[in-house]
DNA sequence: GTCTATAGAACGATAGAC
DNA sequence: GTCTATCGTTCTATAGAC
């Protein structure tokens, strides 16, 4: 059994059926597994909530990543910007479960939130800047992935189309337009 | 039985024990009520999150509507917003809900996310202007809703604390900083 | 390590007495 | 209009054979 398939194959699952019809049967089903098997490998509902949550975080981080690296010096923001908006409209298992994981009581507390924006506030913010900077920064992160969830909810899952270009750079342009955070990778 | 008192206590449970142990039995032991008496007034569970939908738009647009009379002239948006806020902290369990409902299967599709949305539109755009303004003004909504849900269930729901007056003043400005919306009221 | 079988509880929803 | 009792199903999770 491939842990990592179980993990896929629940996200995809969760976008369709949605929390409260996501049953360990329904997950068997379709990896054409028995529950013993499953229960095998994970301890129990929690865990597999738990191991899509690092699955999603890993995804993103390393799209983001690449999208960092392939592209050099300017409108770093932009690209980054761009990047998560076309990763998750890729993925709208991993959107999906994004947005709906903070209803639910199978993961626990301490996952929750505050591990995706770690990664953002890794690109965004180097060591030396203050700590008032760096507070409200935070916010304006926070604000932008609430935003980023919320329209492509909408125009993704509800719509089922992608942003137009023009969208995209009105986003872009309303948390990043003239920031000074621009110049911080021009260097 | 008191409808009303239904759906308060309903969300209230569902912000303790989240999506999927907020059950029909929960519900009527909480309420002190029988199972036959619950489904003689709603048909299904269903119709109990139909409810809290409703409910919730109508609080919110009750407050806002009260914050928008009760002062007049300048800095409406501002006055909005964090008369939004205010309410959304205050009535946590309200907040938990327009979060979390994204993700439950018993929220039928339609009701979704747009109703709240037409509601602000109402507040911010009048008949006179032109589509595109319309559509990017939808978009700018839709990300404003979506960032204050996310700073919110951040602070307030795993947090517990309340925004401070200037995060507050944050949030208005990345949205409402320099918009010609703002005088839209002023006339 | 996967299976079948099933425990044991909880689920949404209903029937019928009062 | 509220109750008790319970239907039939589904749930998470486990035991034990292979």
């Amino acid at each position: 059994m491939d842990r990592k398939e179980v993990i896929k194959i629940t996200l995809e699952l969760m976008k369709e059926k949605k929390l409260e019809k996501t049953t360990i049967g329904e997950i068997v089903k379709r990896l054409d597994l028995s529950p013993g098997s499953l229960y095998y490998h994970f301890k129990n509902k929690s865990e597999i909530y738990k191991e899509m949550a690092d699955y999603s975080l890993e995804e993103i981080t390393r799209n983001l990543n690449e999208a960092r690296t392939a592209e050099s010096n300017k409108n770093r923001l932009f690209i980054l910007t761009r990047a998560l908006i076309k990763f998750l409209e890729e993925r709208e298992e991993i959107l999906f479960f994004l947005i709906s994981m903070k209803g639910s009581c199978y993961l626990e507390e301490e996952i929750k939130s505050q591990d995706f924006l770690i990664n953002f506030k890794n690109i965004l913010l180097t060591e030396q800047q203050d700590m008032n900077y760096k507070k409200r920064m935070l916010l304006k992160l926070n604000m932008f992935l609430g935003s980023i969830y919320e329209v492509l909810y909408d125009s993704k899952l509800v719509n089922g189309r992608n942003l137009a270009e023009y969208e995209i750079r009105d986003i872009h342009a309303s948390f990043w337009g003239n920031e000074i955070l621009d110049t911080k990778y021009n260097n």
